[in-house]
Formats: structure tokens, sequence, C-alpha cells
DNA sequence: GCATTTCAGTTGTTTTAACAACAAAAAAGA
DNA sequence: TCTTTTTTGTTGTTAAAACAACTGAAATGC
């Protein structure tokens, strides 16, 4: 295990190398590497340990009954997935979780991570800040996404996205983290259809746009 | 202040009353009174304190640059708001808390609360679980609230919704604690085409409902 | 008990987004 | 470089939900 790259994840930032070596026991830290694919965790388990992505990415999958599904969301290097579900004793996943590409994972046992362990180091307060931090951060970032798809109609969901952008990097030019097809789904909107109210939106002087580039005008600001 | 209550709520569950009392000081709690319609907190401000509505309720307010608004959220007696934001430091409101009807509120220091007290008090660490685990529940109604609205048919998110309620109550028959308003907020659908829509489940064989009261037929289960 | 207001169901109309099908452009791979 | 695949923009059609207006029912207040 590399404790330079754990030291660098926002649930270790703050965390000295030896420390965390330390620390890996307490939590009882297991490892394993997962081919593209395969099923980390399915939904209907339950679940003690959160695992933190080492290498490659998984897919929050969401399956519905008629067959289809749905990727809820992706988890990079660096992050942690299934701490909601490990933080509410016998509560069953809802979605599985899928290696995206082949992944190494890391598990830490969650319980241990809130129980000051038997050494009481003083950085295991610092473990559990930062994982209500980014538990927080979880929450602001679904309680956006709720934001941006209350409108009805798509040139407002877009324009309410596209503004949140605007104020993150401080700039009427920016550059977006979604593809179309992203953008659609994370909208929830079809995705021809968020193409063509682009299309709109440049031609009524709203913004420019290429490929992931955009410069809203000043019409388009809010707020 | 009233250890009683507290030790009901969530955020204090496990804590025996005396050790509340004490805590309090740690936590530099404080109370306030709020009449109807007066703002806990304002869209743009940081906070550092977590709030506990301990009487009355109060509703998170998100208000558009257009002048409208939109109730995001209600918090009644016992739960506690503003905790995401208080965990990241610095981190603007997104939206408005005011108080819906005459109510107290205690405010608890989040930084104190996550850092351990000079008593080193065993329930501290409790509190901080407790904390946790509120945070992971949030993210869980955010997240199945999201799943709820997902489909694109009025038909298929009340199924997605009155599915989920039917799996909590573990019974075909039960209440939800939503008006044909509220019901159509929560799905985001217009509240006459929910009507419109339940009829002709109804008509279909699906569900009857009278009221908040709901009883699924076979054929409307899912997975 | 009566008046007033809020809430829920119904219907018809209009808007709009989903859907399907396609072409151009860009990216990836051989 | 040429081929193949993926992504994106465009258009027209269709289905569905939003919207508006109204009625009856229920709840609230006096």
């Amino acid at each position: 295990m590399n404790e330079v790259f754990l030291s660098n994840t926002a649930l270790f930032h703050g965390i000295r190398r030896e420390e965390i070596r330390e620390m890996l026991g307490c939590l009882s830290a297991r490892e394993r590497v997962y081919q593209k694919d395969e099923t980390i965790f399915r939904a209907g388990e339950s679940v003690h340990e959160i695992g933190l992505v080492e290498s490659g990415s998984v897919n929050i999958v969401v399956n519905f009954y008629w067959g289809g599904s749905h990727i809820f969301g992706h988890v990079t290097r660096g992050e942690i997935f299934a701490e909601t579900y490990a933080a509410i004793p016998g509560k069953e996943l809802l979605n599985d979780v899928v290696a995206a590409e082949p992944s190494t994972v890391l598990f830490l046992d969650l319980n241990k991570l809130l129980s000051t362990c038997q050494s009481d180091c003083a950085y295991h307060r610092r473990l559990i800040h930062n994982l209500v931090r980014i538990s927080a951060q979880k929450n602001l970032n679904l309680s956006a996404r709720m934001m941006h798809i209350a409108p009805k109609s798509i040139r407002e969901r877009l324009l309410s996205y596209l503004n949140e952008q605007a104020a993150i990097h401080g700039s009427m030019h920016f550059s977006i983290p979604f593809s179309r097809r992203q953008l659609a789904d994370y909208l929830g909107v079809d995705r021809s259809a968020l193409s063509n109210e682009l299309g709109k939106m440049q031609r009524d002087g709203l913004l420019v746009c290429r490929k992931n580039e955009f410069t809203l005008s000043g019409d388009a600001a809010v707020s």
C-alpha cells in the first residue's frame, strides 16, 4: 500500500505518512483488485466497510426492475464510496458498485474508524473530521443537482447549472467536466433535446460554447 | 434547556442526561427563539454552528433569481440543520433557513463537537458517531429522491416512490407523509397531473388510495 | 353553524420535451 | 493514412406533462 498516495486523498488529508501505516492496521484495512465490470458491492447487501479507490475507477449503478440501469455516480482514484451505507448498520445498498476499469480498492472498517483506536492517536480525530467533511460535501453535491433539476424546462436547468459553474470558476468563461451525454444525464433530460436547446440559446445570444468550453453572456447571468 | 428532550434526539441518542448538560458547555451551546417567518440563516452566509430545533419547525428555502422560491426541506423538532455547511469551513449557504412557525433553536459549535473536549468524555465519541449517521441518512434521503425523480413519466415516478414506501412499511398498505401538493413537489411534477395519473392508475387496478392511505395491488409491485 | 379558505379531482388546451432517424464531425484504433 | 466507432448537432413527429380554469370536498376560523 502506498502511504504517499493515501496522504493525498481527502480521507487521509493532513495525516503524516508514518501515521497512516500504523492506522491501516487499526482500521482492518484490506486491499483487493477487481477486473473491469466486476461487481464490488451488490444491491441488497449490507456493509460495514467503506471503499477507497486506489487505482482505476468504479461506477455506482442503479438497476431498474424492468431491466434497465443507470450510472448514478462515478468514483475515481483517491475517492471513497459506500460510506453512507457503512454508517448505518444493517442498511441495505440500493445500488451496485461495479469496477469501471481494472481497479484496486482499499476497504476500511468504518466502526473502527469512528471509534478511537487503542493507541488513541491524535490523527484519528483528523480522520473522522475528514470523513464528516467528505460526507457533507457529497450532501452538497446532491443538493446542488436537485436544485438544477428542479426547473421544468431544459433551458432553466442549463442556466442553473452553468451559472453555478461560472460562480465556481469565478468567470463567465469556463470548461465543464461533462460530455453532452453526461450533461444530459446529470440534468435528467434527453441528449438531443439538450443539444437543440444549447443551439437555441446560442442563437438567442445567451452563451457561446465549443465542446466543453462555455462563455456566458451577461444576459445569461442570474442572481 | 431540556436534557430529557435532547436525549431523545438523533444527535444526542445514547447519551445520558447528566452528560448532556456537561457537554452543552463544551459545545458553546446557545438557544434562541424565532417568530414565524423570521430568518435564521441567510443564503450567502457561512456558518460554524449547527442548529437543532427544540420547538416548532423551520423550512429550508431556495430563492430563485426571478423572485420565486421553493421549500427544499422541512426540519422539525429534534432534527438538525446546517450541519453540511458547518462541516465545510467558509462554505456559503445556498439557501435561507426560515422559521415555519414560532420556534426555538439550539446552536452548537461543530468544530468543538468534532474535537474531543478537554474532559475527553466517552460520550463525545457517541455524539460524533450520531452526527455521521445523521449525515449519512440525509445523503440516503437525497439519493432516494433522486432515484424517484429519475424516470421521465409521472406513473413511473409514483411507482418508484410508492414501492419504496411499501418496502419501508413492510406492507402493501401504508400511509404517506405527504399531501398531494407536497407529493407533487417531492416528485417534481404538476399537482393536477399527479392527481390525474393517480386516477388512471386506480382505474388500471394498480392501486387504491384514499387521502394519504395507499394500497398497492400485486401489479404495481416492482423488483 | 356558517363563512372562508385550503385542498383535491376533473377536463380541455397548449407547450415542450422525449423519441427516432439521420448526417457531420471528432476521436480512436489498426 | 484509412477505417471504424463515438460523439454531437439537426429535424420532424409524437406523446405526455404543464397549465389554466373550474367544481366539489374538507378543513379552518369565527
